[in-house]
DNA sequence: CGCGAGGATATTTTT
DNA sequence: TATCCTCGCG
């Protein structure tokens, strides 16, 4: 290994050589992380001698897990190590291969993703003719994640919510909707940790052997794990193991998903002698980039003082641009990118335009495309995500676990079998009845499926159950060959001339695409089908960054989430309004809300290495009329173009107010409140509905009415 | 089964 | 303001 006193800044390599059992690193933006995270395993291997298996390192994302182990492997000159790089979820992926029998799971249990989810819970409240007029999906879903993750049962659901309408049906459909995973060996995302924790809990013989398998953990991005994730980290770790964490404050953008900051905030005092380090010296961004993320994020008041500070020259000026309209400032973005590509030193893949929200992209295209020039978005539809790549995941699943009703049915109803809704409902309703899979219900009935269903229909599913066991015993015989075996099946029965007749050529070209990347996978020698197939519902939008990146010259449009941990040369963060970004949600909820959408826009900022375009615009939206992001009024900066309401002076409160404490006020969305107490432009409400309880509000919004 | 009218609905989404 | 989804009809 190189001499790292020499490639390392003083604190740096403090944490790369630290011997300390429980270990600490606040690593602000840009200031090297990833490479201190590296080099640290690295040198536990090489000069500390430990064993690269008794390594684990945790992350948020595959695409940062393969970094970390490329970057270890060639750090040491090393060809494949035998430690673990992974992410929280493929790591439990990992272990209840190995012990789900005690949950009664297959090995072979499926993974869904939250389009399955929704679908089941659709069904769910369809079968159980519940009544849906308020119930949303996506609401059901946040519930169900929110009890489980709260390790509330079903059970206990039913009983406590007896007398409230509403919510009792919300823990009947919550109830229906573990069953239904259970009987079809399958889980979410939220399970596999849960599950895992609840093994290790239940089986202290089993969490001992994993325990003595490591020795020292490392996780990367801490400022975003969520409490089970935590327990999961205390249990792998035990009384024995070393702990290394890694992560922002300043970057904790996943809140609303259960990330919990005071995790890494208190991590020193709950681990006895936690040696603490800082990481404060930014070698990404320019001067003028690094001021105004500095400026900006001091207004968050809860927080941790940091100082973040480079030696780079304050570099290029930022630039600001208030547009009329969204097209003109998409104009304003693309005519930048013209003006510095040069095709030498700067490419259209040195650009990323960054935005809040997915549905923000549409403006920019249209105007890229106009001037022709190329772009790739990214987490748009992922690629995983797509009908065809689940259609094909789909026969792999049920191939290879017959007990998933789920894939199965998706597999009758969408892969051109001429059986339609009326006869998948009947299907359903038979199985239930003889209380067995669909699987064994057709299978069992094979030869007398007319007795059940009508002549088109039963010989279509006769030969749709003879192709599956023809497909599950291949797989059984020669797995490694999947990848051939799933080709010859869409070929021999019909699926690519289905997509053929329907002129579905791209789609054609993602099936080939998703069978290469299963030959890739299944090269590997201690690789199996059921981890593939996992992992495959493990994929996400940043997985697709990488390959991109390196050679085609694209410019790359995402939003800021997805952005986090990448870098670029040139970034634009367009459509800054008020509303949009922050976002309207937060704006309404909570000053907390507020500090979150600022750590986001923070993390936009540092994104940069040379030049950082900031711009918004006017006009209409369904919202109304479109004003400049608070958060441009936050930053005072050296700006190229300042052309209107940002100029110092003309701050003003969107709109004016008397509203103090003891006021009766009506929100549009909440109803009535009373108003506790006022400060600094923020009001505090208790609301008639307790439903929406106490609240803390922007006192001047449009949607909160003065009632006398 | 496919189409159009009309109603609902409107973040972010490492896994 | 736009898009997406659903439902009803031909």
């Amino acid at each position: 290994m190189e001499d790292l006193k020499k490639i390392l800044n003083e604190r740096q390599y403090a944490a790369v050589t630290s011997t300390s059992k429980y270990l600490r690193i606040i690593a602000g933006a840009g200031s090297g992380k990833t490479r201190v995270l590296t080099y640290r395993i690295a040198y536990l291997i090489d000069n500390l001698g430990y064993y690269p298996s008794s390594i684990l390192a945790i992350t948020f994302t595959n695409k940062a897990a393969d970094e970390i182990r490329n970057r270890v492997e060639k750090t040491l000159n090393m060809g494949h190590l035998h430690m673990s790089v992974a992410t929280f979820h493929s790591y439990c992926a990992r272990i209840l291969r190995e012990e789900c029998k005690l949950l009664n799971y297959p090995s072979s249990f499926s993974i869904i993703d939250e389009d399955d989810q929704k679908k089941i819970v659709k069904d769910i409240i369809k079968e159980k003719e519940i009544e849906a007029k308020d119930l949303k999906i996506s609401t059901c879903l946040d519930y169900i994640a929110n009890k489980k993750n709260q390790w509330i049962t079903p059970e206990v659901e039913l009983k406590t919510t007896k007398g409230n309408f509403f919510k009792h049906q919300e823990a009947i459909i919550y109830g229906a909707y573990e069953d239904y995973l259970q009987k079809n060996h399958m889980l979410d995302f939220d399970d596999l940790i849960l599950k895992t924790i609840k093994i290790f809990t239940e089986n202290p013989h089993v969490l001992e052997k994993w325990q003595n398998r490591l020795r020292h953990i490392l996780v990367d991005e801490f400022q975003d794990v969520d409490n089970n994730q935590f327990k999961l980290l205390c249990q792998l770790a035990g009384d024995d193991n070393e702990i290394t964490v890694v992560g922002d404050p300043d970057q904790t953008i996943y809140t609303w998903r259960g990330a919990n900051i005071q995790i890494i905030l208190n991590f020193n005092k709950n681990f006895p002698d936690c040696e603490s380090i800082a990481l404060e010296e930014n070698y990404r961004s320019s001067g003028n980039i690094l001021n105004v993320a500095n400026q900006l994020i001091s207004h968050n008041h809860n927080r941790v003082k940091k100082n973040l500070f480079t030696k780079a020259d304050l570099g290029c000026d930022i630039s600001i641009y208030v547009a009329d309209n969204e097209i003109k400032e998409a104009e304003y973005v693309v005519n930048n990118i013209l003006d510095l590509y040069d095709g030498q030193n700067i490419f259209y893949k040195d650009f990323a335009i960054l935005y809040r929200a997915n549905s923000q992209s549409a403006p920019i295209e249209q105007i890229l495309m106009n001037r022709g020039i190329k772009y790739k978005i990214y987490g748009g539809i992922r690629f995983y995500r797509r009908m065809e790549i689940k259609d094909c995941i789909a026969y792999l699943k049920f191939a290879t676990n017959l007990s998933d009703d789920f894939s199965a049915l998706r597999l009758i109803e969408n892969t051109g079998r001429g059986i339609g809704k009326t006869t998948l409902d009947k299907i359903k309703a038979n199985a239930q009845t003889e209380n067995v899979s669909i699987y064994e219900h057709l299978k069992n009935n094979l030869d007398n499926l007319k007795d059940f269903y009508m002549g088109k229909q039963s010989a279509s599913l006769r030969s749709f159950i003879i192709q599956i066991q023809e497909l599950h015993d291949k797989f059984l015989f020669e797995p490694k060959k999947a990848n051939v075996i799933l080709d010859d099946h869409l070929h021999k029965y019909g699926y690519f001339d289905m997509l053929i007749a329907n002129e579905m050529d791209d789609k054609i070209d993602n099936v080939h695409k998703f069978i290469e990347q299963m030959r890739d996978f299944l090269m590997k020698d201690d690789a199996t089908l059921d981890e593939f197939v996992q992992n495959v519902s493990l994929m996400s939008s940043q997985d697709e960054i990488n390959d991109q990146q390196a050679t085609d010259d694209y410019v790359k449009l995402m939003t800021v989430h997805t952005a986090k941990g990448l870098e670029f040369d040139n970034v634009f963060v367009y459509g800054l309004v008020e509303s949009i970004f922050p976002s309207s949600r937060t704006i309404m909820e909570s000053i907390d809300g507020i500090e979150e959408e600022r750590r986001l826009f923070y993390v936009a900022i540092t994104r940069a290495r040379k030049r950082l375009f900031l711009s918004t615009s006017g006009g209409y939206s369904y919202m109304g009329l479109r004003q400049p992001s608070r958060f441009l009024k936050e930053i005072k900066f050296k700006a190229q173009e300042e052309n209107i309401a940002i100029k110092k002076g003309q701050d003003k409160p969107l709109l004016p107010t008397n509203i103090r404490a003891g006021s009766l006020i009506k929100h549009d969305i909440f109803g009535e409140g009373i108003v506790l107490n006022e400060h600094d432009g923020l009001i505090d409400v208790v609301f008639k509905d307790p439903k929406f309880g106490r609240k803390t509000l922007v006192a001047s919004h449009k949607f909160v009415h003065l009632i006398k």
